[in-house]
RNA sequence: GGUCGCGUAGCUCAGCUGGAUAGAGCAUCUGCCUUCUAAGCAGACGGUCAGAGGUUCGAAUCCUCUCGCGAUCACCA
């Protein structure tokens, strides 16, 4: 029994043997600094129980506490506040038993209890990672990490993005302009070379787009029907088909970025122990969803649209499957999370790290979840974090205008170095130690700057004032 | 317009399930260097907790409304 225990057994035995009532509960707080004593009670409330002022009540339970707990050396009250002061003999036994544990701040996973999965990362094989990526993997990895210490076992794990209409345009702009270019040809990182050819396809588009404007088509015809625009479209029913072609070169620019996203979460520090490929779940769910019907938890439009009807939680209806029979965006991620229990049977809840603006799209999918009555369902928590925006507004890859992570990290490093230097105070150090420091500093100012805010806010990163190094 | 989130010192942010005088860092100001770099040390200044009501013995914290900022309301992901 801990002392708090001790102490509010106590006061309750307090009660009924001075006043003869029985107190429901007891506040506590720590004192604070410029009062003497470490633990207080708050006596204002137990006024509702006893008709006396708060400075008699204090002092009549400081005297109780004193004469029948040991533990207890003192008390002062100041109004409705009783201070206790602790004997050192508690301390002394207290942080003796804290040493004698074998994994001092690293509880033993208990046998038997559920594992959580966390999921971070989450990025689009069509460009590199950037500041808000680093957001989203600081927030996932330290909760991992937390978790994990206070004895859950846990899962790390990110779905990677790496089919859809924007990896066909920046496949598609390689091959119309890439001459060939590979990360070995050219020296450049791989996710690097393939966002390159992201913000490429997205320059040659604007110019087919203004040049039909020009020969008099309306602009939002013009976006449509953009030579470039159809053949991505095309690439991508091509990939659905399986095209050996197609695939064989989504194969090959994917590896190329999968090969740049590792190195930037090796520099992050931060790693993952499965990988899920929307490839894969991005077919799945449509089973469930015809489970679901059975089960009434859906419903079908006259034009063979699922829905589901979530207005009595205050919610919209939302479309669970479209009227052609393919999955949506919902679907996929209903199949992904039943199949993720299936990969890992101990899994007892989950925990997504995804930006704020999928709030809505995240409440819906735990309600379906909860509503097809998946037991785990009950434990499923978004992690939603705002956005990082610039002075100049939202970061926008197609446009150029992102802070790089890779750029990020190296610059905190430099910036490291450079106060290093200036002050001198690494004079005995060798190359090496140097340079681990400058990235332990680097890096340890970056994700300081990030993780101190409330995940809630949105951060707004101003690149001339940058991350303070104080 | 509906829904969700945010609004605390000049700036960037803490403030846990309501408790005592709202806290840090930076910036500013005042003292401290003939020897381990002053990007240091000691101190000071700085707040209508967006605004107005309400609940409570007690509100930055809970409730309602208003204002400002952001997100979201697709057979997109």
């Amino acid at each position: 029994m801990d002392l708090q225990h001790t102490l509010e057994h106590t006061i309750k035995e307090a009660f009924l043997s001075l006043y003869q009532v029985n107190l429901p509960g007891v506040e506590f707080q720590a004192t604070r600094k410029d009062f003497e004593g470490d633990v207080t009670v708050v006596t204002f409330p137990m006024l509702r129980y006893v008709k006396m002022n708060p400075e008699q009540l204090g002092q009549d339970l400081g005297t109780y506490l004193v004469a029948h707990i040991p533990e207890v050396a003192d008390f002062n009250v100041v109004k409705g506040f009783l201070n206790l002061v602790i004997s050192e003999g508690f301390y002394l036994d207290f942080f003796k038993s804290i040493l004698n544990q074998a994994h001092f701040g690293h509880r033993e996973i208990a046998p038997g209890t559920k594992a959580v999965m966390v999921e971070y990362a989450s990025p689009n094989t069509n460009k590199p990672l950037h500041l808000g990526h680093i957001r989203n993997v600081l927030l996932g990895y330290s909760v991992a990490e937390i978790l994990k210490a206070s004895g859950t076992k846990v899962y790390k794990t990110q779905i990677i993005n790496d089919r859809g209409i924007h990896i066909c345009k920046s496949m598609l702009a390689w091959k119309k302009f890439g001459h060939g270019e590979t990360p070995e040809i050219t020296g450049i990182k791989g996710d690097k070379l393939v966002g390159n050819y992201y913000v490429k396809f997205d320059q040659e588009y604007k110019k087919e787009v203004a040049s039909l404007v020009e020969q008099g088509m309306l602009e939002s015809e013009a976006k449509k029907q953009a030579p470039l625009l159809l053949e991505a479209q095309l690439m991508l029913q091509q990939w659905e088909n399986g095209d050996e072609e197609v695939v064989q070169l989504w194969k090959m620019m994917n590896s190329w970025v999968y090969a740049g996203f590792e190195v930037t979460y090796k520099n992050i520090g931060v790693d993952f122990d499965s990988y899920y490929y929307e490839s894969d779940t991005y077919l799945l769910g449509k089973d469930v969803v015809a489970r679901g019907l059975e089960m009434g938890v859906f419903y079908k439009k006259e034009d063979g649209s699922v829905w589901i009807d979530l207005t009595d939680e205050g919610l919209d209806e939302k479309i669970v499957l479209r009227s052609d029979g393919t999955a949506v965006y919902m679907t996929q991620d209903i199949g992904t999370a039943i199949q993720r229990v299936k990969d890992f049977p101990d899994i007892g809840g989950m925990v997504y790290t995804v930006g704020n603006e999928q709030d809505y799209h995240f409440k819906v999918l735990f309600l379906i979840l909860k509503k097809l009555g998946y037991q785990w369902a009950e434990n499923l928590f978004h992690l939603s974090y705002g956005m990082v925006d610039l002075p100049s507004g939202k970061m926008k890859s197609r446009e150029g205008t992102v802070v790089d992570a890779d750029d990020l990290i190296s610059e905190m490093t430099q910036t490291a170095a450079r106060i290093s230097e200036e002050l001198g105070k690494l004079d005995g150090y060798t190359k090496a130690e140097k340079q681990e420091l400058y990235s332990t500093i680097g890096l340890g100012a970056l994700k300081y700057y990030i993780l101190k805010v409330d995940p809630k806010k949105r951060i707004l990163f101003s690149p001339e004032e940058s991350v303070d190094f104080q």
